[in-house]
RNA sequence: GGGCGCUUAGCUCAGCUGGUUCAGAGCACCUCGUUUACACCGAGGGGGUCGGGGGUUCGAAUCCCUCAGCGCCCA
């Protein structure tokens, strides 16, 4: 058979993807074998494949396909998120562009449009992961804004209200004034960032002096509701109870006294914004303090920032400082660093906001979900182990979940109002239900008309932590057929960022829904960095494009070279040599088939020397699968990829098949050529699940195939114990040859040009394996002579010594300088070794086979001692 | 400020409960090699006193303390 030079990725990938397609492969219905589920964490329905998804997927695939080769019933679902604030943020800025105000248009045609988005950019991502060689089953396809997953947030929204555990609650949360939406606690990320500390000088009302207030938001003065200083500040207490004036606004305040005040921050005094801070908010309370809020849902100034009004927040910090430097209240403004929250989504900085939100109570919630992670039998694990911690730490302090966004892209929430009072609520599936709901509870005089739905929907979080219980439709009938057999769900491979947003969100519900864990094995990625550490991203544009990439170093490359240095929870540094690695990794493997496929056959016996390698490498192959076994059971992905490209390129390519290769224009055994097919199929199918595009087609091109078979559906290679003796004495055999080659390397002798090799003793080079070291090392003869009287170059391998006969091309003093050093550093080892076992505490403490294993460290030190004086002797 | 983790060859990482296989792997590097599957290759080779210091022990990359540097999470 022939097969062209070069593995034509692109087309291949094609053609096989759609074979695997049409024959529907990857489509799984509940049977009688054991399920073994992954559900994908679902990207944004509008995305494209980056960098993090490329690793992510490629795990995924990787776990599911040997699953799939095991013989598990294995099922991975596909689907995509709407990604609420992310996606309604283009969208705005889209219509904007075409002049369209969101809120002119109303939320009906904002949704058609947004619809429209979706629609126009959905898809992308699937196709990106179809490239990438997924096996999804891609009829199972779920969007958490279709029909079966809406309904399903919408259920357990009504659940949990029923259960007493969402409330509505006037609260202070973090405002994202570009999107005008709250944000929860983890979508804000904490940056340093420049500022100035002002020192501002209120007047005391009774016009004795002033007192001193240090801040980093001047425009929040005009909020201000008290001042505050500790009770235990002696600079203070004579001013608790009086009053000042606030400058500008001309308000009379007064001076209060709290322990939460630091008297080393600052001048020790601190302005009471209520409206403004979370602290100020918590000390207006304890204090019955006013609020007054001085911002717009815009971030801009209201009616309280007097002639500030309409301007933007920003602005205003500089221009009201100014003001107060003119009117001497301002004494001193110092450079000043301070954390500032910022939105995830849209950069802004946060802006903490008391507004009417929903919450939902977490701290019950949240026990079993400790426990299923925690404790010494725990039902999931966490890989790696080390974020159990952070894991135990977030959970153990959880606070209650504001799951309320003011956006429309999402799943708005299924609460009434009833005659639009804000105190009246009914929660139910539909507005038929709540009318009802609201007639029994209000009066039966209500119609339609009276109710009016919350205009607010849930946050995208709380549509994906049902995820796995959704896409087998478990929250609707949560005794169908499907999520009995899928769920729980085998392994979850996500990144570590969203351990809290989701992970454990997903662990709670699972719980708080079916009593059960959604998913065995949470792996957490590491994060894609570039070179320079960075996170890959888009505004930084230092991500390279994965479909270029792909295109590049083909799929099987890329992927590859993903794996090949991410140990789970560790950050991949990526470099393109990496996938440069993974494509030299595919080529080697295809042109080992064309050398195998391109051999002529006959009906010769095979030789001792092929006999001997077919023996070690099933031997090989066993040692090999059991290693494997160990690494993907611990899901050491990286190292099970190593080791079976070490396998295959080592041990495979370069002992195996040259141990066979007949001489140039020679046929080879027909009975060996079958052993090395099958041989080369095991190969295939181990790395199938890492490259499944080139292994397809190899695996293909091994055998006559019928249309419908495929590698897809082959089964993994069943791990048995390996005969270790076998892997030892070929192991000693090799590094006979290394040790030959190791002399012709160093003394400049030609491949071509044979040698002798003398053995010490029988044991020394099994007798069934020395043909094959003569082929590999170009050996004329072996022979076993004790005595050897003649001149030669000496080595080592194992314990013995081995001569090369060499006449009079052997340069003498070399040759016993060489010997001489070696010498040198054995009797230094045995000096180690003789000490340790004259330890009298060492033979008497330590166990016996390590004091065993040094006395046989020191007879084999004594014996190589001996035959290099001798050696030496003969030079 | 609180919590967690990391530091082993130029790079990325393995090294489980201290003792055969304990200093390893891949890449990179150096030398040699091309009519003979593959130069996206073959053969050979060099390279680390395991961040610093101290301690426990017959014995420490491994356990303890301490210092330094880095990272993550939370406030």
């Amino acid at each position: 058979m022939s097969v062209s030079a070069k593995f034509e990725h692109l087309s291949a990938e094609d053609k096989w993807y759609s074979y695997w397609m049409d024959h529907k492969f990857f489509k799984s219905t509940p049977d009688e074998r054991e399920s073994y589920t992954i559900v994908i964490p679902p990207p944004n329905v509008t995305g494209v494949l980056h960098m993090g998804h490329m690793l992510n997927n490629t795990l995924q695939d990787v776990l599911i396909r040997r699953a799939r080769m095991l013989g598990y019933n294995a099922c991975w679902v596909p689907g995509t998120d709407h990604a609420s604030i992310a996606t309604e943020a283009k969208v705005v800025n889209k219509l904007k562009e075409e002049g369209i105000d969101k809120f002119e248009i109303g939320r009906e045609a904002f949704l058609e449009h947004a619809w429209e988005w979706t629609h126009k950019h959905g898809g992308i991502i699937q196709k990106q992961l179809k490239k990438l060689g997924c096996s999804f089953d891609w009829d199972r396809e779920a969007f958490t804004m279709d029909e079966v997953r809406s309904e399903s947030v919408l259920k357990v929204f009504v659940h949990l209200y029923e259960k007493g555990l969402i409330y509505r609650g006037y609260r202070m949360v973090n405002w994202d004034p570009q999107a005008k939406t709250t944000l929860s606690d983890e979508e804000v990320i904490h940056k340093e960032l420049n500022g100035k500390l002002y020192h501002l000088s209120y007047p005391m009302v009774d016009g004795t002096g002033s007192i001193q207030v240090a801040t980093t938001r001047p425009e929040t003065i005009l909020g201000d509701v008290a001042i505050c200083v500790n009770p235990e500040d002696e600079r203070y207490t004579h001013l608790i109870g009086k009053k000042v004036i606030v400058p500008i606004a001309n308000r009379e305040i007064p001076i209060i006294a709290d322990e939460y005040v630091d008297l080393e921050f600052g001048t020790g005094c601190l302005k009471i914004t209520p409206a403004h801070d979370i602290n100020d908010y918590n000390i207006g309370k304890k204090h019955d303090l006013e609020i007054i809020d001085v911002l717009d849902e815009e971030g801009k100034l209201n009616a309280h920032g007097l002639h500030y009004q309409g301007q933007d927040r920003f602005v205003v910090r500089k221009a009201i400082a100014k003001e107060l430097d003119e009117k001497g209240f301002l004494v001193k403004a110092e450079d000043y660093k301070n954390k500032v929250g910022t939105s995830e989504r849209t950069g802004a900085v946060i802006e903490p906001r008391l507004s009417d939100q929903w919450f939902l109570k977490m701290k019950d919630l949240a026990e079993p979900a400790i426990k299923a992670v925690m404790s010494d039998d725990a039902e999931i694990q966490l890989i790696p182990e080390k974020f159990k911690n952070t894991y135990r730490h977030w959970m153990e302090n959880v606070i209650d979940w504001n799951i309320s966004r003011q956006l429309w892209w999402g799943h708005q929430i299924p609460a009434w109002y009833i005659k639009g009072d804000r105190k009246n609520i009914v929660v139910a599936l539909n507005e038929t239900e709540a009318l009802e709901k609201a007639r029994a509870q209000f009066g039966a005089e209500l119609s339609a008309d009276d109710l009016q739905q919350e205009p607010d929907v849930l946050d995208t979080w709380f549509s994906s932590w049902l995820w796995p219980l959704s896409v087998f439709n478990g929250v609707m009938e949560p005794e169908n057929e499907e999520i009995n057999y899928y769920y729980p769900t085998r392994d979850l491979i996500t990144a570590p960022e969203i351990l809290f947003f989701w992970v454990a969100r997903m662990i709670i519900l699972g719980y708080e829904l079916r009593d059960t864990k959604p998913f065995s094995n949470v792996y957490l990625t590491g994060i894609v960095r570039d070179k320079k550490g960075r996170k890959m991203s888009k505004s930084l544009g230092n991500s390279p494009d994965p479909l270029k990439l792909m295109e590049k170093y083909s799929t099987d490359g890329v992927r590859v070279g993903m794996l090949l240095t991410s140990p789970a929870g560790n950050d991949l540094p990526f470099d393109e040599e990496l996938c440069e690695q993974g494509r030299n990794f595919a080529n080697k493997v295809w042109n080992a088939q064309r050398l195998v496929l391109n051999w002529e056959l006959s009906d010769i016996d095979p030789s001792d020397s092929d006999l001997a390698a077919m023996r070690w490498f099933a031997e090989k192959k066993r040692e090999t699968i059991e290693n494997l076994e160990t690494s993907f059971k611990s899901y050491r992905i990286s190292e099970a990829l190593m080791i079976s490209y070490k396998w295959v390129w080592d041990d495979f390519c370069n002992w195996y098949l040259e141990s066979i290769k007949p001489a140039y224009g020679k046929p080879i055994s027909r009975k060996v050529y079958e052993q090395t097919l099958a041989f080369f199929e095991e190969v295939t199918k181990v790395l199938h699940p890492f490259m499944p595009f080139i292994t397809e087609e190899i695996w293909q091109n091994l055998a006559e195939r019928k249309e419908g078979e495929s590698i897809c559906l082959s089964s993994w290679p069943s791990a048995e114990a390996a005969d270790t003796a076998v892997l030892k004495q070929f192991d000693q055999m090799l590094s006979v040859v290394n040790g030959v080659r190791n002399v012709r390397a160093s003394k400049n002798i030609a491949l071509k040009e044979s040698l002798e090799l003398h053995i010490p003793q029988e044991e020394a080079l099994a007798p069934d394996l020395r043909g094959l070291a003569a082929k590999l090392a170009n050996l004329a003869a072996i022979e076993a002579k004790s005595d050897d009287s003649g001149l030669g170059f000496s080595f080592l391998a194992g314990k013995y010594e081995f001569f090369i006969p060499a006449g009079d091309q052997l340069d003498v003093e070399a040759e016993k300088e060489r010997i001489s050093k070696e010498l040198k550093y054995l009797e230094g080892f045995l000096i180690s070794v003789e000490k340790k076992l004259s330890n009298e505490r060492f033979v008497n403490n330590a166990p016996e086979a390590v004091v065993a294993n040094e006395q046989s460290k020191k007879a084999d030190a004594e014996n190589k001692i001996k035959a290099l004086k001798e050696s030496l002797s003969k030079l």
